[in-house]
DNA sequence: GCGGACTGCTTACCT
DNA sequence: ACAGGTAAGCAGTCCGCG
């Protein structure tokens, strides 16, 4: 559907016309009508559960920005001829760099390629400098317009659509007032009109899943979709309304099957198709139901796939539902949310899902979410019965339906919430990473304050590198504090730590871009810590209030909302998938400012953070020991305090506000933590007798399974001991426990996978010059059997006996294995939780080597 | 020709 | 295309060794 408005200089006023059926609909995308040469803003329509197209309105024009005057612009012959080019005019704006208002010279176009995007010839490369000149159309679009992305709007057919305000519900904001007593007014608006946005309800939304198979008799390569060679063999499109479908082509030389699956529901027939462009055509209409599509690589796989074939098969282009991107693929009326992309993005993968999967495949991520895997043991599809095809075809829909609405639909909620937060439409941001969520963020508030975008070099060549060496070599700054550990078993260890320290550093000392070492002579001697940086005191730090406001939101309102039982669950959850989203812009907005690739990267400001941050936990830990705390352990932002009283506690609570205006809170309250001398590795054992372990090789992912699975063993008997007689026992039963794991090795009982070692391969096998890694030699043998392996693979390997060393788990038998490799890893594994236990396995003269248990 | 000391590469983890 | 710090294992190199 689409809606067409009168242009903006006759449009009527807001609230006059628009009777006649105005109706709640919310923005979620912004996208470009080429032939219109037009934004069109895409909205959702919960009711009628529709896209509803709105072109632009405004008369808004793509543009660039210059310091060159107006007539000089014009001097330029190939601006003035560029067949795209449209008028210049002059603007002013805040110049934050250099802290003074600068006129700047708008160059307008009719079409955003004319300013940048084609190989040669666009105006912004016929320009000395150019502003702003790297930023997409759609997005600049929503920044001029201010428009909301993943709000609500009244769109009706009179008048042009208007946001609907939202009252936040009455505990947010009284919780809030409180906290908001004695800031600045920009800050308190700022805070209030975030809390307006992020408290909107998230519509119900109707979605489908699709998944296609392909007539390719190759096991190991996928079909190219830019070829698009061979027929689809089929599609299954299961909704969240409960609708599914299979449709499926018949082949020449076997027989329609009759049949039925059960899956969303429902008992799946399958429907043949005789024709294949029929098959495709039957996709695109039954597409075109849902509002909404999720694919689990749809941007490089089922989309491009079907629109590639469909024009093989000779559809013209317009007649498909999709449009491809370079690499993306979206629809033209629906939105497209391509799982892999999102699940892949390491935000997403950390701190929106706990790392609860680690490899992005549909068969491992489903395991780890949903414990639903792919179909295993398959043939080529051009070999498989129609019922066989069904079952692998469907199973692949339905693993990526219930991803999409897995914990009560969390993964939509959170892409409509950052959504909110980064200002980008729906599918730009699934489609990128924090990076440019956080950019978007930034330049969003730069216009809507009237700021010119600054350039980045400008950045760089007035703000210079950094003054401190890092620890690591390669690396552009010091970084933070690690303690080492105080080696043993401690009981009643209580972990503090700061809560956002670094996004509490930015906002408490004003840090950003434009302020670290500002242009302002008085402001020089504000030195950060004994550091050459200095900090401005005449203005407030653009990412320092944007961030800051975004944790005290986080802090003060939305976590403990989340948790707040007086509040009904439904209300809870969003507040959950709120703070959530909080976080993954938190946790990346120190990184990003350390990041070259960052718009706003600012590699003083990133150092005289991690500055900052070393000083308060020395001073804390300073602070701890004068108060008779012993300190068994630190890193970044926690201290371990062994049996400290609960009156000193509050202390450092109180010190912690006082001293830095940083929230030090208790984090865990362990029965008992046991550490080696290492670093950044410890088992951790809570009230409640459940481990918390880190970093320990027993629990990495590429360690054995049989290593892994004693290893739990050892965690489970640990978490029995109460007290420090308990250790004896537990002890005896941890040293029986590593002698019937040799046993068992040595007798072969092990099957061979749980041997296997599982390594990531973070590259093509042919990119590793420098060395050749075990796991990267397995993949060119298994290269030379015909496998086709990508970056991103996980290779199985066993150590066996020979020159090779490690071989594919699949080619290998037990009489391969190289047992004495194995003991040296169950030695090494145990031994670093045994060694703290005063359980020595290799001291001379008490003869305790593991092999003498054995 | 081989082994030990060393450095560098790679992966997986922690905050 | 968020950062730096740490652990572990292996690859590759150099050097001594009559």
């Amino acid at each position: 559907m689409r809606l067409d408005y009168p242009d903006s200089k006759e449009r009527p006023m807001e609230g006059e016309g628009g009777e006649g059926g105005a109706k709640e609909l919310v923005l979620v995308s912004v996208a470009y009508d080429g032939p219109q040469r037009k934004a069109v803003l895409k909205f959702f329509d919960p009711s009628a559960q529709k896209i509803v197209l709105v072109p632009d309105y405004t008369g808004h024009e793509p543009y660039c920005l210059t310091d060159l005057p107006p007539e000089e612009v014009l001097k330029i012959g190939g601006i003035v001829n560029h067949p795209g080019f449209s008028k210049v005019e002059t603007v002013k704006k805040h110049d934050p760099l250099a802290d003074r208002d600068v006129l700047m010279t708008v160059v307008f176009a009719k079409d955003p390629l004319s300013i940048g995007g084609r190989p040669s010839g666009c105006i912004r490369d016929l320009l000395p400098r150019a502003w702003e000149a790297n930023i997409r159309y759609e997005l600049n679009y929503i920044y001029d317009t201010g428009l909301q992305p993943g709000s609500a709007y009244e769109v009706g057919a009179g008048s042009p659509p208007s946001r609907k305000v939202f009252s936040p519900p009455a505990e947010l904001l009284d919780r809030m007032r409180e906290k908001l007593r004695g800031k600045d007014a920009e800050y308190v608006e700022a805070v209030k009109s975030w809390i307006e946005l992020l408290s909107q309800p998230i519509p119900e939304v109707k979605m489908a899943a699709l998944d296609i198979e392909v007539l390719s008799s190759s096991r190991t390569r996928i079909p190219d979709p830019s070829e698009a060679d061979e027929a689809v063999a089929s599609a299954a499109i299961l909704g969240t309304d409960g609708r599914s479908r299979f449709l499926l082509l018949n082949r020449p030389g076997m027989e329609p099957e009759e049949f039925f699956v059960e899956k969303n529901g429902s008992k799946i027939e399958p429907e043949y198709f005789e024709d294949e462009a029929g098959l495709l055509g039957a996709i695109f209409e039954e597409l075109e139901r849902y509002p909404f599509l999720v694919t689990f690589n749809g941007d490089n796989f089922d989309l491009v796939y079907l629109h590639n074939r469909a024009k093989r098969l000779g559809m013209r282009a317009e007649e498909t539902p999709i449009t491809l991107g370079r690499d993306y693929a979206d629809l033209k009326e629906g939105i497209h949310i391509d799982l892999y992309k999102f699940l892949f993005n390491r935000s997403v993968q950390i701190y929106a899902f706990n790392n609860a999967y680690k490899e992005v495949t549909l068969d491992a991520v489903g395991e780890a979410l949903l414990g639903l895997g792919k179909v295993k043991g398959v043939k080529p599809i051009p070999e498989m019965s129609y019922r066989e095809i069904a079952e692998y075809c469907l199973r692949d829909a339905e693993i990526t339906l219930g991803l999409a609405t897995m914990y009560d639909k969390l993964l939509l909620k959170l892409v409509i919430m950052l959504t909110r937060i980064s200002r980008m439409p729906v599918e730009e941001v699934v489609r990128h990473s924090v990076s440019a969520w956080i950019r978007s963020l930034f330049i969003y508030d730069h216009r809507a304050r009237g700021y010119l975008v600054p350039r980045p070099e400008d950045i760089q060549s007035l703000k210079g590198g950094t003054v401190t060496r890092a620890i690591i070599k390669g690396k552009k700054y010091l970084g933070a504090i690690v303690l080492e550990p105080v080696s043993g078993v401690h009981f009643n260890v209580v972990v503090m730590d700061f809560a956002s320290l670094y996004p509490s550093v930015i906002m408490t000392n004003n840090l950003s871009y434009e302020t670290v070492r500002c242009p302002h002579q008085e402001c020089r001697s504000n030195r950060i810590l004994s550091s050459p940086h200095w900090v401005c005191t005449k203005r407030r730090g653009i990412t320092s209030l944007v961030i800051g406001s975004l944790r005290d939101l986080r802090v003060n309102l939305y976590s403990p909302m989340s948790k707040n039982p007086s509040l009904p669950e439904n209300e809870r959850k969003l507040y959950d998938v709120v703070q959530r989203a909080l976080k993954v812009f938190l946790n990346a907005s120190y990184g990003v400012m350390g990041a070259e690739a960052f718009s706003f990267y600012c590699p003083p400001l990133a150092e005289s953070v991690t500055m900052l941050g070393r000083q308060i936990l020395s001073d804390l830990i300073d602070e701890a020991k004068r108060l008779g705390i012993t300190v068994v352990y630190g890193d970044t932002d926690s201290v371990f305090l062994k049996n400290p009283r609960p009156e000193k506690i509050e202390l450092l609570k109180e010190w912690a506000v006082k001293r830095y205006g940083i929230d030090l809170t208790v984090d865990k309250n362990y029965r008992y933590v046991v550490f080696s001398q290492r670093k950044k590795n410890y088992v951790g054992v809570l009230e409640d007798g459940s481990a918390d372990v880190k970093g320990l090789v027993g629990k990495k992912s590429s360690t054995p399974n049989f290593v892994k699975n004693a290893f739990f063993d050892l965690l489970r008997i640990l978490g029995e001991v109460k007290d420090e007689e308990g250790f004896e026992r537990a002890k005896i039963e941890i040293k029986d426990l590593a002698s019937e794991a040799v046993r068992k090795l040595k007798s072969g009982e092990y099957k061979l996978e749980d041997l296997a070692f599982n390594v990531m391969m973070s590259r093509s096998t042919e990119a590793y010059t420098k060395t050749t890694p075990q796991h990267v030699k397995v993949a060119k043998q298994l290269e030379t059997g015909g496998a086709e392996l990508r970056a991103g693979d996980i290779i199985s390997y066993v150590k066996v006996k020979g020159k090779e060393g490690v071989k594919p788990v699949q080619t290998s038998s037990h009489k391969d294995i190289d047992v004495e490799k194995y003991m040296d890893i169950i030695k090494s594994t145990f031994g670093q939780v045994l060694d703290a236990l005063g359980i020595e396995l290799e001291e001379e003269g008490k003869a305790k080597k593991l092999s003498d248990f054995m």
